[in-house]
Order: structure tokens, then sequence, then C-alpha cells
RNA sequence: GCGAAAGUAGCUCAAUUGGUAGAGCUCCAGCCUUCCAAGCUGGAGGUUGCGGGUUCGAGACCCGUCUUUCGCUCCA
């Protein structure tokens, strides 16, 4: 690990991603778009190999469990089903003088608790004056707990009506007309309201016409649901099963920082596992721990990830668990296990009009099934490999080499080809042997500088083996074959490269160890 | 979105009070070279993020804007 400030080796990270052509950030040329960032040449083979691991992992060990991928756009409706629509539409307002923001909704519904509070002590006071005290009488026949009653009464009839109307400004006035003030300031000083909709739309058909809004999807997991009756009447599916995707989500943060942690478009890797009702909590338990797992078989060290239980649950979810990863910048949400409930189902039930039951032979019995979720954020994958991976290796002759220890089948090339000089046959002699073992591994080929040189540029971009032709090959068909991470080299028959390296490169030896 | 700091070559950074934009590394071509960023020769790469303003003159000062990092906030 890197001595350096977190800071320091944050940014050290972002300028190794963009050096070596792992990441750049998008349309660069007109001065980047925010929170969007593309990924270069060795990035996309390095984020491709994460995905296909995941999914070897989920789809081919799997016999219950089966991928698709779903469009992007779906039907409108969807949003609505799903909560998104409604969930995602925040009003929110900021105090100028001590630069807090709030949800307005809640600082109108903290100011009607309090009246509800002064209605409650009221009652409180009542009770202990009368003897068989009746409650409800005394809140219908008190002038005073009537008049607050009124008041929160038109305040909740007041607010109701400004944001069916989308009327924001009405909500700023309400905020103002009732004295709320910031709880840190203690100031009247506000912004106007704003509603930050976390959902990117479009149109599609005909752009004037009204009514054919359509989002560009903040979540993969709805492509499932939809498909699910489909999935599994047509693959004969089983419950318990499973569908698992990937693909690209939006979602229009307020503030996307930390590079590519959030960013407005980014890639999701999920499965939802479908079970009977009731032992949703074991294969909630099962998951936690079969993710965990499939995390640690990528070696980055088992300090690095910790589970975070969440007590305050989302609208769907019976039980949810984050499995957090060590960034630069602290711990933070790399997986998330959601134990759904048949929320999502049956929401689609009611605004589809269709049954999304299954048949459960066993019990010879219909039901919506509930739901398990994993879904992992593969950017942030890409950045826990990319950041646990990266290192400043002090050497015993004094220098330092910048060094990428990428789990071998993540590297982006598997190996690297080098002629140990640019003359006497080697060149030809490596390019034949790139040539035979470049139909199963991503190769590079280097000739340029001293062989040193060329070590150091494989060690900055993770390749994890480098085999070397020198005049001894010529003669006996051997090469050298150097690791990454030990700097040690080895002398091996040409012909047992072939071998060498499926054994130590390939995701199925990764595969394996699950 | 608010606040702070920053933006100069692919990367890391210089540039005295406002006075002709430089270095190291990288990259390219060549020479030399029998294993860990060697050496030599030559070369490429910049409207100093962008747009205005002040000034005889702006990389530097002022205004706006974009982007990034940090803090707050948000992240079902």
């Amino acid at each position: 690990m890197s001595n350096q400030k977190p800071e320091d080796f944050f940014k050290n990270i972002i300028s190794h991603s963009k050096e070596y052509g792992f990441i750049f950030q998008s349309s660069e040329i007109y001065d980047g778009l925010s929170a969007v960032y593309d990924y270069g040449q060795l990035g996309a083979e390095l984020k491709k190999n994460i995905r296909d691991y995941w999914w070897k992992a989920m789809v081919q060990l799997n016999e219950n469990i089966v991928g698709i991928d779903a469009a992007i756009f779906m039907h409108p409706t969807t949003w609505k089903a799903s909560g998104h629509v409604d969930a995602f539409n925040d009003p929110l307002i900021d105090n100028k003088d001590s630069k807090k923001r709030y949800r307005a909704d809640v600082l109108i519904e903290e100011h009607v608790a309090k009246l509800e509070d002064k209605i409650n002590k009221e009652v409180e006071k009542a009770s202990k004056r009368f003897e068989n005290f009746d409650a409800v009488m005394f809140k219908s026949t008190n002038a005073r707990v009537k008049e607050y009653q009124e008041k929160i009464d038109a305040i909740n009839l007041r607010f109701k009506t400004a944001l069916n109307d989308n009327n924001l400004s009405e909500v700023k006035q309400l905020i103002i007309d009732l004295e709320i003030v910031c709880p840190i300031s203690g100031s009247r000083n506000w912004t106007d309201v704003r509603q930050f909709n976390l959902m990117f739309s479009t149109s599609m058909g005909s752009v004037s016409e009204e009514g054919n809004t359509i989002y560009l999807r903040p979540e993969t997991a709805q492509g499932i649901f939809v498909n699910y009756l489909n999935v599994q009447k047509t693959g004969r599916m089983k419950i318990p099963f499973g569908i698992a995707q990937t693909g690209k989500a939006f979602r229009n943060e307020i503030v996307a920082r930390q590079f590519i942690f959030r960013m407005r478009e980014f890639e999701q890797m999920e499965m939802q596992f479908f079970v009977r009702p009731g032992t949703e909590m074991q294969w909630y338990e099962h998951w936690k721990q079969a993710r965990l797992n499939w995390h640690l078989s990528l070696g980055l060290g088992a300090d690095k990830y910790r589970f975070h239980d969440h007590l305050k649950l989302a609208h769907y979810a019976n039980a949810a668990s984050d499995i957090e990863h060590q960034f630069p910048f602290g711990f933070k949400e790399l997986e998330g296990i959601h134990s759904r409930t048949d929320f999502d189902l049956k929401q689609h039930e009611e605004f589809s009009g269709k049954k999304l039951q299954y048949f459960d032979p066993e019990l010879n019995q219909s039901y919506v099934p509930y739901v398990v979720e994993t879904s992992v954020g593969l950017d942030r994958l890409f950045l826990a490999v990319l950041s646990s991976a990266l290192k400043e290796e002090a050497l015993e002759n004094g220098d330092t080499r910048s060094v990428l220890s990428l789990p071998a089948a993540l590297a982006p090339y598997k190996a690297a080809i080098f002629p140990l000089v640019k003359k006497d046959g080697l060149p030809e002699l490596a390019e034949s042997i790139m040539s035979n073992l470049k139909f199963d591994f991503m190769l590079a080929y280097d000739e340029k500088d001293t062989v040193g040189k060329r070590y150091r540029r494989q060690d900055a971009i993770g390749t994890p083996f480098c085999i070397t032709v020198d005049h001894q090959s010529l003669e006996d068909k051997t090469v050298t074959i150097r690791n990454r991470d030990t700097m040690h080299q080895e002398r091996v028959p040409i012909e047992q490269l072939h071998t060498i390296l499926t054994e130590k490169t390939s995701v199925q030896s990764l595969l394996k160890t699950l």
C-alpha cells in the first residue's frame, strides 16, 4: 500500500487511469461533461472482464439462474408502478445563511408534527385534571385543540394542493407563511423550492405530441420484473430461480462526485432471485454470503469489505444490506442485497392488470413470488479493483515502480511478448509465439526500448506475465516468463506457454475458487 | 445546489513585481544494447479550460462560465 495521503492517492488513481487509457472524462475536448466518464482501451477490457466474471459466476455456475438483456426504454407506466415517478421527486429548499439543504416536505411535516405535539400536551394536561377522561370528546370540543387541528388541516390541504399542481412557489410561500426557520441558522432566508427528478426523460415518436415522455431507466431491476413470467414460462423455470442482467442505468444525481463512484450514467450487474414467500430470509442470508465470497475471490483483501445492514428500509424491502468496500475515500457501498418482498410484482399486477403468479406444484397453489435482489455497481467494482491494485512499490535498488496488481483473470492483457533485442531473428520468433497464442489470450507485443523499461510499462497496466525471447530461445525453444508481482523469472518451454497462461490467467481458474 | 481549493504539453509541475511559456518523465524516429524505467542524436506535442474586461503588455489582476477535488447536502 502507498504511504501517500488518501486524497493524493485518489488523485494518483485518476491520473494513472487517464495516462494509461483506462478512463477518460467524457467529451474532454469540450471541457467535459459533469460526472460522465468514458472507458478507454484498457478500461474497456478490464470492465468487460469484470462483467464476464460476474456473469459466469451467476449464470453459468447456477443452473437455476438465467440472464437477459432488457431495453433501457420501458413503458412509462413501469415507473409509476415501481414508485420511481413519485418517490424520486423531492422538493428541496436551501437556507442561504446556514447553507443547509432540506426537503421542503419534511420541513412542513415537522412543523405539523409540532402542532400535533401541542395537541397531545393539551390532551395530557386535561387527562390529569379530569377523571373518566374521554380523549376523543376532548379533542372535538376543546377550543385550543380545535384551533390547532384546523391549522394542521389547512396546512395539509394547502401543501397537498401545491404538490399536486406542481406549484413550487406556493410550497415556498407556505414555508414563509408558517414562519419556519432553519434549525441551524435560525433564519428564514430561503431559496426557491426546486424539484429534482432523478429520472432522465426523453420523448418517443414525434416530439410535439404530449404524453409520449419516456424515461431512461433509473435501475435495471424493472426490466427483469416485467419479464419474469416470460422467462419463467419459456425457460421452464421452477422456484427458486433467478434472472440476471447487466446494463446501463441513469440517474440525474444532484451531486455526482468522486470520479466514477457516482456517475449519472452507470452500469449495474444484478440478479433477482424469485422464492417462495416465507423463505426469503434464508435466501437473503444465502446471497449475502455468496456475494461476499465472490468479492473475496478477487483477492483484494478481506479487510476491505464489510456488511452494512440497513436499519431504515426502503418502501419495498423487508431486509437490506450493503457490501461496503474500502475505497480511498472510505468505506462505501459496492453492492446491495435486498429482500424486496412481492412489492414489485404486486405493483406490476395492479398497474398492468396482468396476473404475475407462479403455480407451485409442491404446494399445489399459486402465489406472487418474493424477490431477493443482488445489485452491484460495475463502475464501483472497477474502481475498487483499480484502487486496490495500484501500488507504488519501492525496489531494492532504490527505485520505485508503479504496479497494478490486478487479479490475472481481470487484467486487460494476459501476457506481453518481448524479443530481448530487436535483431538476430528474435522478433520473428516472438511474433510466431504471439500468433499461436493470440487466439486464446489478449497479448501485448513490444520491442521498443530496453527490456527493463518494457517490464515497467506492463507493470503499470497490470499485465501479469511477460514472456521474453532471448538467444537461448533460438537454440532450445524455451523462453523466460516473468511474474508481475514477484518480478521473478522462470525459463519454460515455448510449448508449455498455453497451459501456463490458461492455468494462471483464465476466468475458469478464478471461478473454481468460488 | 452552497462553500473552499484548483485547472499551464499525454502525466507531474515551474515561470521573480504583470514583461518573449519552460523542465522532468512519457511519446515518435534512429544509433547502441544479452533481462528490470541505462546512454547518445534528432523530433513531435500549448490560442496557459473557455469567454469577456483592465493594461502599452495578462499564465498571473477583475468578472462570467465550464470542469475537477474536498466539506455540507443528496444517494428509496
